[in-house]
DNA sequence: TCTCTCACTTC
DNA sequence: TGAAGTGAGAG
């Protein structure tokens, strides 16, 4: 692939000038310049550290604690990257989105659906503290995520991942081929997807052994450990019995010596290739069975290993189970235990895998706005589609470039993933997150703001950073749904606007997509997005908040539960739903950033049928655009506003 | 369920 | 030495 940046943005043009925008000859332009190069091309190859860590704790119902003051994850998520291009640079990131939009509980020693899903919080986007930097730096050692954090505090000022507690999220590592965060949103992302990694959020762990097998393999829990002393004396005893059982299969790992800790840990951290399970298949999630049932056995003896990474096509099972978990699983999930393969499968897995998920589901439309996007398409969109975006993705990675959603389709999800707005941490060398900008991207954009959105943006978010960014496909997204302005949906980055599914994404592999097209696309859609746009802009929301972001590399898989909030944030009135909105709005805007997009919205989750939601958000989308327009012929009037340039 | 404090560990 | 990360356990 020749420069995915210059494709993108190239499209990002075109879209723009469907949009009528003269900005985007010069953007390009610009664009081209930034580009570092021409680049050789890179088939980048992702495997998971510590995999037969991560598989231990899949097998049992991987449980992550988050607390307020912000929680790291464990077994921490670490990478090792290959076939990069040595002289490129590339800005590495990871996001958790939702698995599904259902809210579980711990019942009977296993992991229940227990309902819709709350809103999603705003996601945000963490940029490994190390981007930019070389494919041969990042090569040259495991790639960790350790420092990012969870949290439950929606009004989160430091950065830190949103999460709900016991609902299951599905982290996401994504490469990009850029040497300036800048670029993201014009970028082609690359996400791979560890079905083993996802994850259950809870505030106090639910699942004894996952305690156990957390202090046995993490370091600071080493005070806990059968062996040491302290509290954990009486603890002790009480879970010995089930102890032993999860402890065999980290046993193998870990013991000797000491600590576990090190055997395990260590473990974790470098290799990890293989993964005992055979968790292939389907360890599944937690759902079901896991963990009590197996604890020992199955892990270790048998381990299988698997793919590492899967991409998307692969399909492989392993994709699977990550895919099942999306929302259409849940009810599935209730019941049973997740079994995972079928589902995954087909239909889902497909879908949900790359294709719907990032892009998938909504896109279609989009697709045509893209149009050029090749490998999208197949993805298809939709959501329902289900089954088919997974030939498209077979081959490991899609290149969206844009985001579907956009259209039509989009607007749906737009609206309903709207909600989520997602911003960009980054570490930035510090190894801090940081926010990102929205402006940054901004201009980039100039699509964006060519697309006429620009000034709703700029109203929206205030002068905010995302606007720009966001603009873009605000202006369509944006507008919208109010959900929208958020972003996009869900996920993006405010400021990169690049938004993300939230469920979604769950690809089991990679699958690349580019921001700007996406957001190109969105814009584009046009029609539908304009008008959409529009009444995001108009939004009570919007205007507050700031919305931003744009466009999405992801496709937000999707379907947002009817009953969610999202809905509501979708709807102009509804805008914001409170609780949601109102959440992550603040903990955004907190975020340092002042500028917070906070987008939040709602949740996100898309609706859980897509279908559904279409229509009614077409409706909505139709109410909100009389809403906007008026108000905007009001905005207009007020000087107020500033103008995103 | 969630929050907060505590004892303990790593770095 | 102290900051930071852990799960326990009480509330």
């Amino acid at each position: 692939m020749p420069d995915p940046g210059l494709a993108g943005a190239a499209e990002a043009g075109l879209h723009v000038s469907a949009l009528g925008h003269h900005h985007q000859a010069a953007h390009l332009r610009s664009l081209k310049s930034l580009e570092p190069e021409e680049e050789v091309e890179d088939d980048p190859k992702v495997t998971l550290e510590a995999k037969e860590l991560w598989d231990q704790f899949h097998k049992l119902g991987t449980e992550m604690v988050i607390t307020k003051s912000g929680r790291r994850m464990f077994p921490p998520f670490k990478v090792r990257v290959s076939g990069l291009d040595k002289k490129a640079k590339y800005i590495l990131l990871m996001d958790i989105v939702a698995a599904d939009d259902c809210r579980y509980k711990f019942h009977n020693s296993r992991w229940m659906v227990a309902g819709k899903a709350d809103p999603e919080m705003p996601k945000r986007m963490y940029i490994h503290p190390d981007s930019p930097a070389t494919g041969e730096q990042w090569m040259a050692k495991p790639v960790a995520f350790h420092k990012l954090k969870l949290t439950n505090n929606i009004s989160d000022k430091h950065g830190f991942t949103i999460l709900n507690s016991m609902h299951k999220y599905q982290p996401r590592f994504h490469i990009v081929r850029a040497n300036d965060i800048l670029k993201l949103p014009y970028s082609t992302f690359r996400t791979y997807v560890f079905p083993e990694t996802d994850f259950i959020a809870v505030t106090a762990y639910q699942n004894d052994k996952i305690t156990q097998l957390k202090i046995d393999n993490n370091p600071f829990a080493k005070g806990f450990r059968d062996t040491g002393n302290g509290r954990r004396e009486k603890r002790k005893q009480l879970s010995l019995p089930s102890l032993r059982m999860y402890e065999e299969p980290c046993k193998p790992d870990r013991d000797g010596g000491e600590s576990d800790a090190s055997s395990c840990e260590p473990s974790a951290v470098r290799d990890a290739l293989h993964s005992p399970v055979g968790a292939l298949p389907s360890p599944l999630r937690l759902k079901g069975s896991g963990r009590e049932e197996k604890p020992g056995p199955d892990s270790d003896a048998e381990v299988e290993k698997v793919p590492e990474e899967r991409p998307v096509a692969a399909a492989s099972p392993s994709a699977e189970d990550v895919t099942p978990r999306s929302s259409p699983r849940c009810l599935e999930e209730r019941g049973k235990e997740r079994h995972s393969p079928e589902k995954v499968k087909d239909g889902a897995s497909p879908r949900d895998g790359p294709g719907e998920g990032l892009f998938g589901t909504r896109g279609l439309e989009k697709d045509k706005v893209e149009g050029r996007r090749k490998e999208t398409d197949p993805a298809k969109k939709d959501t329902e589609g289900g089954g088919l975006g997974k030939e498209a993705f077979a081959p490991l990675m899609v290149h969206t470039d844009s985001p579907p959603h956009l259209s039509a389709g989009h607007l749906q999800s737009l609206a309903l993933s709207g909600l989520h707005g997602q911003q960009f941490f980054s570490p930035l060398g510090t190894g801090q997150p940081l926010f990102i900008h929205p402006g940054q991207f901004a201009m980039a954009p100039g699509a964006f703001s060519a697309m006429g959105m620009g000034h709703l943006l700029a109203s929206v978010t205030g002068g905010g950073s995302l606007e720009n960014g966001a603009l873009s496909s605000a202006p369509g997204a944006a507008g919208t749904a109010t959900p929208f302005p958020f972003h996009l949906s869900q996920h993006m980055l405010a400021s990169q606007g690049i938004p993300m599914p939230t469920f979604g994404g769950l690809f089991p592999y990679p699958y690349t997509y580019m921001a700007a097209a996406a957001a190109a696309a969105s814009a584009m859609p046009a029609s539908s997005a304009a008008a959409a746009a529009g009444p995001l802009s108009r939004n009570p929301f919007l205007g507050s908040s700031r919305p931003r972001l744009r466009f999405s590399p992801y496709q937000l898989p999707v379907t947002i539960p009817p009953s969610t909030n999202l809905l509501t944030t979708g709807l102009p009135a509804s805008l914001n739903p409170g609780s949601e909105g109102s959440k992550a709005g603040s903990s955004r805007e907190s975020s340092p950033l002042p500028e917070v997009p906070l987008h939040k919205t709602g949740s996100q989750r898309p609706s859980a049928s897509p279908k559904g939601s279409l229509k009614e958000s077409l409706n909505e989308l139709q109410n909100i655009q009389r809403l906007v327009s008026g108000l905007e012929s009001q905005r207009e009037l007020s000087p107020g506003r500033e103008s995103p340039k």
